[in-house]
DNA sequence: TTGAAAGCGCTAACAA
DNA sequence: TTGTTAGCGCTTTCAA
C-alpha cells in the first residue's frame, strides 16, 4: 500500500496540532477558521482517516459480523442483501462467513471476529444456546436472525430470546435460567405455518407431511401445533442441509409413505428438493401431491406449476437485524417478528 | 468488550519480554524452555493476538474485500461461497459489499475498504478500466472476477488483462498502453456461447437473440463472432441488472421480434426473466422458442420444460480469485480462464 | 537467545 | 479554542 496522508500530515500542513485535526473530523469544537483550514488541506491531501488507528485506540473494530449457513441458498443470499444495505447507510464494513450449518465452523468463524474486535454480529446461529452464551458473555453484542439457537436441554432452554420465541411458537414455556441477552429478527414461523396448514386442511389434506431442515425447530414445533395431536411421526422427515441430503429425505418420504396428500417444505432448499423428487417418483404435482414451500424466491414463479410458498421477508429480516446490533441500545433489547405471508400459486390441489 | 489478555499480559506471567512471547508466537527463534512455558501461558489465558495491533504496525489490515453486484443472484452466492471457502481455509477474514452494479456504489464500497486499509480485493467490476486504474495504482491488489472492466476508449482500452480475455474473445486486439496490473479469474465465455450458438444452429435456428445484462461484453462479443456478420442489431437486447429490468427487456424481445426462435439469456436473471416473460405471452418453451441460459443454478432442473443452460464454475472462480489474491505473487499475474460446459436438458427444440 | 524501546495512526485527557 | 502527551497491542530493530 502506498504511503497515505496521516493524521500528522494533515496537522502540519494546516499549522495546527493533531487533536485539533482529530476533532474538526469528528465534528468536535474548533473555531470556523480553524475548521475551515482543516478541512480544505484534508481534502486537498485526499486524507482519510485510518480505520486501523482508530479502532486500536478505541480498542474496537467497527462494523458487523454476518453468519449464515449457505449462500448458495437464495433466502440468505436475500438476508445478506438486508444486512449489507443497512450497513452502507451507516458506513460499516460487513465481514461475512458461511458456517455450512456446522457449529464448529461457526465457532471457529466467531473466534476469528473475536480476533479481529469485531464486536457485533448478526447470525443465523448453528450452535445451541450453550455455545452462544460464552461469546455474549465475552462482550459480543449480537442479534440473531432467521431463527434463534437452539434449547440444549428441555428443561432448561436458557435463553431469554429462545424462551420468548418458542413461547410465541406456542412451545412449552421454560423456567428462565440463564438469560442469553441477544435480541433476535425472526419471521412469524407460527403464523406461516399454521396458514399453510389451515390452506391444505381447507383443500380436504389429512395426511401431511413436514420436511425440515437443520434449525427450523420453531417451524416443526409449529407445524406440529398446527396438525394437532396426535402427531404421525413418520411424516416428519429432515434434511441436514445439504442439497443432496434435502433429496434423500423428500424422497425417502414420498417412498415410505405413499398415502400422504401434501407436504410442507421448511425452506426452498428443501421445497427444490421436494419437487425434484416427485418428479423422479411421477409424482404430479398439484395432482398426487400438494407442496406448499417456506420462502419465496424468485423461480419459485418459475416452476410448473408455480409454486404456493410461505413469503417470509429476507431482506428487511437482515436490515433490522442490522439496524439492531448497530443502535448502541439500551439494555435487555427485545427481538422482532416480522410477518409472513401465505402467496397461493398453482402447487395446491384438492385432495384426490 | 470484555478485557482480554495482551501479549504484555503473557510476558509478564511468563516472565519474559514482549518481544520473546511476539517471536513465539510467530515462529521465531526461542529456546525450548522459554517457548514451552511462553505457549503454556499463553494458551492458560486464553490469548489471541489482537489482529489490531498487528494490523496497525503492519500499516496493513489482513483479509480481503469481496464486491460483487448482487447476492440475490445465484450465482455470485456460489463465486462468494468459493471465495469464504479459500479465505477459511487461510484463516483470513472477508469484507462483503454488494455493488448493485452501480459504478458509484462501487466506489464508495473501495473507499471505504481503503479506509479500512483492506489492500485486497476480489471484485466482480462494475465500473470501467478508467475507475480502476487509480485503485489498482494506489496499491491495491485486486483480482477481477467473473468479468473484467470494460474498456473506457475502444481504441485505448488501457487495459492488460482486459486486453488479453477481449483477445481471447476474439475482440480487436488493442495496443497496450497503461497495462492494469490486475489477474482476473473468468469464465470461458467465448466457448461457452460460442457452444451454445452452434447448438442452436445445429437445431435449425436462424433467428437467435441474444438477452444480456450489465458487466456482460465479452459475452456479447462471444455471440456477435458466434452467429457472424451481419448481426441483426435488434436481436440483441440488454436489461439493467435488476429483476424488473431483465424482464422487460426480455418481453421487449419477444413482442418485437416474434421471428426469433431462439435465445441466449446471458445470465440466470436474464434466464429467469425470459421464461417468465414467454409465459407471459404464451410462447411455449421450447415449442415455439428455445432457450439456453449462461449459468447453471440448481432451479434451472426444477423449471418445466428443465433449462439447457451454460455452466460456468462459480464456486471454483471465487476460490481461484481468493488463492492469486493471497498469494503474495510475482509481478505481472495472469489472469485465469476456467471452462464452461453445455449441459442439455429441456428448453431446446428444433426450429418450427 | 533475549529484552528494551520505538513507533504504526489515532483519540482523549489534560493544560494552556 | 487549542496543543501536548500518553497510550491502544503489536512487531521489529538494536543491543546486550
Amino acid at each position: 500500500m502506498e504511503r497515505r496522508a496521516t493524521i500528522k500530515d494533515v496537522a502540519e500542513a494546516a499549522g495546527v496540532g493533531v487533536a485539533t485535526v482529530s476533532r474538526v473530523l469528528s465534528g468536535g469544537s474548533a473555531s470556523p477558521s480553524t475548521r475551515e483550514r482543516v478541512l480544505a488541506v484534508a481534502a486537498q491531501l485526499d486524507y482519510r482517516p485510518s480505520a486501523l488507528g482508530r479502532n486500536l485506540r478505541q480498542r474496537r473494530t467497527g462494523g458487523m459480523g454476518l453468519l449464515v449457513p449457505d449462500l448458495t441458498d437464495t433466502f440468505y443470499g436475500q438476508l445478506a442483501e438486508g444486512v449489507l444495505a443497512c450497513a452502507r447507510s451507516a458506513g460499516e464494513p460487513v465481514l461475512l462467513g458461511s458456517t455450512g450449518d456446522d457449529p464448529e465452523q461457526e465457532a471457529d468463524l466467531v473466534g476469528m471476529l473475536l480476533e479481529q474486535s469485531v464486536d457485533r454480529l448478526i447470525a443465523v446461529p448453528s450452535g445451541d444456546a450453550e455455545t452462544w452464551t460464552p461469546v455474549i458473555r465475552a462482550g459480543m453484542r449480537v442479534v440473531f436472525a432467521d431463527r434463534v439457537p437452539a434449547a440444549p436441554f428441555q428443561e432448561d432452554p436458557g435463553v431469554t430470546a429462545v424462551n420468548d420465541l418458542m413461547r410465541l411458537d406456542g412451545l412449552s414455556p421454560a423456567p428462565q435460567t440463564r438469560p442469553l441477552d441477544a435480541p433476535a429478527v425472526v419471521a412469524d414461523d407460527r403464523a406461516g405455518i399454521r396458514t399453510a396448514v389451515r390452506y391444505l386442511r381447507g383443500l380436504g389434506h389429512k395426511r401431511i407431511a413436514f420436511l425440515g431442515g437443520p434449525g427450523q425447530d420453531s417451524r416443526v414445533a409449529a407445524f406440529r401445533a398446527a396438525v394437532g395431536a396426535p402427531v404421525d411421526e413418520d411424516l416428519v422427515v429432515f434434511g441436514t442441509g445439504s442439497r443432496d441430503s434435502a433429496y434423500a429425505a423428500a424422497s425417502g418420504l414420498f417412498q415410505s409413505r405413499p398415502d400422504l396428500s401434501a407436504v410442507v417444505a421448511g425452506g426452498n432448499v428443501l421445497g427444490e428438493a421436494a419437487v425434484l423428487a416427485a418428479r423422479e417418483l411421477d409424482l404430479r404435482v398439484p395432482r398426487d401431491v400438494s407442496l406448499v414451500m417456506y420462502d419465496d424466491v424468485p423461480w419459485a414463479e418459475l416452476c410448473s406449476p408455480p409454486l404456493t410458498v410461505i413469503a417470509q421477508p429476507g431482506r428487511d429480516i437482515g436490515y433490522r437485524a442490522a439496524e439492531l446490533v448497530l443502535r448502541a441500545e439500551t439494555r435487555k433489547p427485545r427481538g422482532v417478528v416480522l410477518p409472513t405471508e401465505l402467496i397461493v400459486r398453482g402447487s395446491c390441489g384438492p385432495r384426490r
